[in-house]
DNA sequence: CTGGAAGAATAGCTGTGGCTATACAAGCGA
DNA sequence: TCGCTTGTATAGCCACAGCTATTCTTCCAG
């Protein structure tokens, strides 16, 4: 049920809720709520990111195999991943045709230069908030965790203030 | 069906065998590559939130339209998540069946307790991310998009930093 | 040179989260 | 009251990202 085992979500302080249904009947908003569109655009923005973040993370993980291995292997990737080799085999196909990737059967898999592209920038991306999360205190572990989910929501002009942010050294934290 | 046990407590024993210490630590070369148990743990973790965020997203936004409006209507709703009203339904259901909300036919949505726990955590965490954002020089527009997609990948200790730093009055950024 | 192990491909299932089209219920105004 | 508009429910489709089980390929060891 519930979700009571989920750590991410046990810590708040206290959980004080009241609805007063009848009061804001008629009393002038006081909303949290923006505008509809507005609204919208958030979420449209945010799902558009949740396509990508998997093509990211898998063109990253082969770059990174590739220099550290000089290759990339299914297994390798499924098991850095977590999932299973025909997981990876159905999602490096996708990648295929995407253009990211070329497969030769039964032999490695190859970034093309958008897929190396693609890879550099998110790498440095991961690499600029996992460094802003320990800027500002996080341990390396959790930093690693975070980052890893949210590096992929990051916009441009999120990223330009934490790379700057690092730069600086951090801050009075 | 509930969300599962976050996989962070689920200790994965056959999993933790062969850490492999030996040689990771000897070659350390100039790989960013952490353990390959420990990348995989990150990516569980990422996989885990994926699932609850939508989740989180309705709650979240049926209190707020409750709040606003006394009422959250499936149109609404959809209008503000940007999908269309079957979506919405068929989502519904699920979050019934999972004990958020109560429905009655052609009737309103109501969250049960559970459900008002999980929003007000979820509202609180959403604001905590936005306000930080905007603490440190992000435009206000940027950081309720970016806040929509990071909320859900933040661990209770990065909120307590972002919390913190908030709380200081941001930095010298 | 050949057999088996390891890696890659394929088949086929599940659950989820979208969609359109359409049927049904409720409520209001003429 | 009747009918129209609005809102909800249902049916049925698709894509995607998992999975297990099984079938190739390759390649190395004996």
């Amino acid at each position: 049920m519930a979700i009571q085992a989920n750590p991410w979500l046990r810590k708040t302080p206290e959980l004080k809720i009241e609805m007063n249904l009848d009061e804001n009947l008629d009393s002038e908003p006081e909303s949290s709520l923006v505008d509809p569109n507005t609204h919208m655009e958030s979420f449209r923005q945010t799902r558009h990111n949740r396509r990508t973040e998997l093509i990211e993370d898998y063109v990253e993980l082969i770059a990174d195999l590739i220099e550290d291995g000089g290759e990339a292997r299914q297994v390798d990737i499924a098991q850095r991943l977590g999932v299973a080799q025909p997981t990876v085999a159905k999602m490096l196909k996708r990648l295929a045709t995407d253009g990211y990737i070329q497969q030769r059967r039964y032999r490695g898999v190859f970034l093309t230069d958008i897929g190396m592209q693609l890879a550099e920038r998110s790498r440095e991306r991961h690499h600029i908030v996992e460094s802003f999360l320990c800027a500002i205190g996080i341990s390396v572990e959790t930093a690693r965790i975070d980052a890893e989910g949210i590096e992929h929501h990051v916009s441009p002009e999120t990223l330009e203030a934490f790379k700057r942010f690092v730069a600086r050294g951090g801050s009075s934290l």
